[in-house]
DNA sequence: ATTATAACTTAACGGTGTTAAGTTTGATTT
DNA sequence: AAATCAAACTTAACACCGTTAAGTTATAAT
C-alpha cells in the first residue's frame, strides 16, 4: 500500500513549495511586504490552502529561520575544519556572522532583527530547545570554551563571553542592514574593528 | 491681528497631542498594533485629520524618534557632568545606553530596532544631517575622541572605532528587548561584560 | 455504487493605511 | 448685514490585509 505514502509525499512537496515561494519572497521583499495572497498567486492555489500546512504567517516564517540559523551553522562549521586553532576559529567566525549576515540580509532580518519572536515566544508552538537556533548559538559557545581552554583567552563566565561576543556581532550586522543611510565606514574597517576590539578585549 | 498666531497655536496643540497619544499608544501596544483610528479614537478626531498634520503613519513616528533621541542626548549630557575624565564618562555611557534602552523598550524598538529607517530613508522627507540621531551619534564620537586625547584608549580610526562601540551596545540592547525567551544570564553581568571588554579591547 | 475523507476553494469578517470629495466653520471683504 | 473664501474637519470609499467557517470537489475504501 504505497498509495498512502505518495499521497503523503506530495503533501510534503507543497509544503516545501510554499517554503521555497515565500523564502524567495521574504528574501526579495520583506516579510511585512508580502501578504498570503501573494503567496498563494505564486504556488497558484487559493490563500486559504496555506492554512492547511502551516498555522498562520509566522509558522512559514519560523520555519525559514531554521533553515536560516542550519545555513550559518554549516558555515561555521566549515571554519572549524579550516582553523588551526580556536582563537583562529574564532576570529574568522565573527568575520563569517557579520559577512552572512549581509549576504542574506532579508534572511539575517527576519531570523534576528524583526520583532516576530516576541509575539512566537508566548505561543507554546515554538521550542528553542532543540531548534537550529539553539544548535547554532551552542556552537559559538564550545568554540568561546574551546579559547578559554587553550589559554587564548582569559576565564570567566562563558555563557556571558558567548552572549557579549554574540550581542558584539549581531549590533554590526543589523546596524549595517538596517541603516543604509547612516554614513559608516567601510564595512571591512567596522569588521576588523569589531573583531579586534573582541578579541582583544577577551584577551586579559 | 492675533488671532491668526492663535490659530497657529491651537493648530500645534492638536499638532501635539496627536504626537503624545501616538506616543503613549507605541510604547503600550507597539507601532504595528496601533492604527491611526486607534489615535483618531483617543483624539476624538476623524482618522483622516491626522494626515493634515503628518504624512503618514511613519511620519508621525519619526517625530517620535527625535524625542527618544533627545531623551538620550540629554541623560548622555547628565553622566558627562558627572565624570571625572572620558573614560569614565564612556564607561557609564555604555551601561548607560543599555539601560536607557531597557527602560524604554519601544521608544527603542522603534527608533533602532524596526525596519522602518529603509523606507524612510529613500523618501527624501527626512534628513540625517541636522537631527537629533547625529547630534546623539556625535556626541558619542567626541567621548572616544576624548578618550584617545587623555590616552584612554589606544589611537585610531575616530570613525570605525565610535561605530563599532555603538554596534556592540546597540547589540546587547536590541537583543535583549528582542528575544527575552533566550536564556540569557542576567543583564547586568552583561552590561558588565560588555563594558569591559569594550574598554580592555580599545586600551591596547 | 455508495460512503467517507482528505484536499481545496468561495465568500466573508473585521480590520488596515490612505485618498478624493464634500461639508462645516468662521473670519474677511464688500 | 450679506456674500465670499479659505481653512479645518468629516464621510465614504478604495484596495488591501490575515484569518475563519462553510461549502465543494476529487479520490480511496467499503
Amino acid at each position: 500500500m504505497g498509495l498512502k505514502e505518495r499521497r503523503e509525499r506530495e503533501k510534503e512537496n507543497l509544503r516545501q513549495e510554499i517554503l521555497d515561494v515565500a523564502r524567495e519572497l521574504f528574501v526579495a521583499e520583506g516579510f511585512q511586504n508580502v501578504s498570503m495572497r501573494k503567496i498563494a498567486d505564486q504556488i497558484e492555489y487559493s490563500p486559504t490552502t496555506i492554512y492547511l500546512y502551516f498555522k498562520d504567517k509566522n509558522d512559514i516564517l519560523m520555519q525559514i529561520c531554521e533553515e536560516t540559523f542550519a545555513l550559518l551553522y554549516r558555515r561555521m562549521q566549515e571554519i572549524e575544519q579550516h582553523s588551526e586553532n580556536a582563537l583562529e576559529c574564532l576570529s574568522k567566525g565573527i568575520k563569517a556572522y557579520v559577512e552572512f549576515g549581509l549576504e542574506h540580509p532579508h534572511h539575517y532580518e527576519v531570523t534576528f532583527i524583526a520583532p516576530i519572536w516576541k509575539d512566537i515566544d508566548k505561543s507554546e508552538e515554538y521550542k528553542y530547545e532543540g531548534s537550529m537556533g539553539e544548535r547554532t548559538f551552542g556552537y559559538l559557545r564550545s568554540v568561546i570554551a574551546a579559547t578559554v581552554a587553550e589559554g587564548s583567552i582569559k576565564k570567566g563566565d562563558i555563557d556571558a563571553i558567548s552572549q557579549t561576543v554574540w550581542a558584539a556581532m549581531h549590533g554590526l550586522t543589523s546596524l549595517l542592514i538596517g541603516h543604509e543611510d547612516f554614513p559608516f565606514v567601510t564595512k571591512e574597517k567596522l569588521i576588523d574593528c569589531l573583531t579586534e576590539m573582541i578579541l582583544s578585549g577577551l584577551k586579559s
